[in-house]
DNA sequence: AACTTTCCCCAAAACGTTTTGGAAAAAGGA
DNA sequence: TCCTTTTTCCAAAACGTTTTGGGGAAAGTT
């Protein structure tokens, strides 16, 4: 029975239901030291085969783990990661940001970690939630997303050697780890490919300045045009706000069209379609038939909206389990300079991107 | 100097610049034994005035914080609280879950506590990222959504007895403690609302069954129904899945209006928008003048689009606030029964609830 | 002056692991 | 048989706090 156990219980309330047992308990089950029953869970070579056998099997029929808050004292590290996200930029769009926080919180878990998050409501609170995370001993690594192209956080972590990954780039000269879709590939595949089919007017509905990806767009933008001989016409280039995807974007759908030359074709971030379809609708136009659109982000709406739509696919899950694995690197002391990912990205055609009627 | 500091350094790299200041040093700077130094921090009273500001003024002036491992062990609690969210359902839908997830965060800093996060792909998963969470000693306390009729994961921590709150209702007799929102109040509001305006033919295109909150919506459906004196027609209720919410409540819009004697007006929740104005479009009925539209939750589209949609609106970031804070007095002991909250749900009239044309 | 109370402070123990630095026993080599 | 090496185990220290259980000095009481 369990009562021999010395009273070493832990937690709240009777506690019967919590049968939780803690290495010396376990130990003297198996009149052994505590030292060799972690020693045999940690597959260290100096146990015999036979009571490393022995103990593993008890330890699972005790139902016994390691406390992890003994066993990160005396590691001296936390085995938690952090992560702050910002609602403000409405950067949940569903599938997306979930998908990313998938890929991260299952590697993460893999490795026995445990992952922290901070939702902070503006740029201050963010730089705060993550001091709090630093500088309190809280994580052994942060996870940065949505980067800005001036961006404190990655300064603050690199002149104190923290370790840290972002998801996406910023302008900074010394080294760091980075996982980042090629943003600018994809612009540049899909602009060519809406050329290809004879679209002479493409225009972009970027993201807004501030933050590091919609640069890698517009590059792609300039060098697809390029590529196809066609020039660029700055009147056919448009900003979205973050804070207000669906209105803005609709503003500048709007506008688009005042041109005397308008376009015949649209590249943007999925995430401003509502106001795009919102602002053709109102303009008589019909997506896919009288402007091709293609738009970042395999979003829900892209694929049930009839007709569905075109859209370059990040792949989001698995560019959140890179940036832990090598987040993990970095804590045990590699080079953060050696990992710079960039990622390709699909194209997925469907029915938004026909030749120009 | 910091030179004298006896070399008590944590960390990785050269560590300059993390100047991090154990509770020893930092009592010997002040000529003060570890003990005083703790209990001047935390304010007890046996600590002289004069000494306590000494303290304190020090700690500030070395960035002494103390280690939350450390304490942690010590005071066998672990100062975190878990919660795991789950993809599959879009539960995301922009504002609603990250103001939810928002108070929580809030209220966990505040207290100084963690909020750790899983992230599971389905009900098996998000059952073990809990195990896990729980057995292994890793959380004091567990936050659950998006809860089922039948919850197992509610049954397994009451068996436990293991401190838990959820965001939301269970079929479940024994005590526990919840915040939930009044969908029925909600539902019953509108529903007379939209009756008082003169419709009679008010249709439901509520949630899918086996989750708790679709059961309120329809309790409240029926009920503000039976207060305006009008008929439950099964005909006009329908249930959209949370796999796919646009494309099934699309098909059930069309399916709604082949009706004999069609609705005049539709009750839903806001996630199943896009499939209901898809419907309508296909059928040239045009949302707020042919039929009158009051959704659950205020999202963003809701606000942008064009008639703009009256909603229900429940305060997300209010009630992820009394879920921690429910939740810090249960760890700390309190009968969960004790709290229980239902939250009121207001209504917001914009324009897509007018009188039947 | 002697006794009691109050005020301040501290040494040692405890939290539950893992790591360090052996040591005893067994095996191998001469 | 004696010495060396290998195998297998363990006692004690360490991780950085907070709590426990006093203890000495100052202040108040008789």
């Amino acid at each position: 029975m369990f009562l021999e156990q010395s009273g070493n219980r832990i937690g709240f309330g009777e506690g019967f239901k919590s049968m939780t047992i803690n290495i010396k308990p376990l130990s003297k089950l198996l009149k052994l030291s505590p030292t060799t029953v972690s020693r045999a869970l940690a597959d260290y070579p100096d146990v015999s085969a036979k009571t490393r056998a022995r103990v593993k099997q008890m330890a699972i029929q005790q139902g016994y783990q390691p406390n992890p808050v003994a066993r990160r004292l005396q590691k001296g590290k936390t085995e938690t990661i952090g992560i702050v996200i910002t609602p403000e930029q409405n950067y949940f769009s569903d599938t997306f940001f979930i998908d990313l926080l998938s890929g991260i919180s299952n590697q993460i878990t893999r490795a026995g970690y445990e992952l922290i998050l901070g939702v902070a409501s503006d740029e201050e609170h963010e730089m705060q939630s993550m001091r709090r995370m630093v500088e309190g001993k809280r994580v052994d690594g942060m996870i940065l997303t949505l980067i800005r192209e001036q961006d404190p956080r990655v300064g603050y972590l690199l002149d104190r050697d923290f370790p840290f990954v972002l998801y996406g780039r910023t302008r900074e000269t010394r080294p760091y780890a980075f996982v980042d879709m090629d943003g600018k590939q994809a612009f540049e595949k899909a602009c060519t490919y809406l050329a290809g089919l004879g679209h002479r007017r493409i225009a972009l509905l970027n993201g807004e300045p501030g933050f590091m990806f919609p640069v890698g767009c517009r590059e792609g933008y300039e060098s697809g045009l390029f590529l196809s001989g066609l020039e660029l016409d700055p009147d056919l280039i448009r900003e979205w706000k973050h804070k207000d995807p669906s209105q803005s974007s609709y503003r500048w759908t709007l506008e688009l069209f005042k041109n005397d030359n308008p376009p015949t074709a649209i590249l943007f971030q999925t995430e401003a379609v509502n106001g795009i379809f919102k602002g053709l609708d109102e303009l008589n136009l019909q997506p896919g038939k009288d402007v091709a659109l293609i738009g970042y982000d395999d979003l829900e709406i892209a694929r049930i909206h009839r007709p569905s739509l075109s859209v370059l696919r990040p792949q989001a899950r698995e560019a959140g389990q890179r940036v832990v694995n090598i987040l993990l690197e970095v804590i045990k002391g590699e080079d953060p300079g050696k990992f710079q990912e960039i990622h390709q990205v699909e194209m997925v055609i469907r029915e938004t991107s026909l030749p120009p009627s």
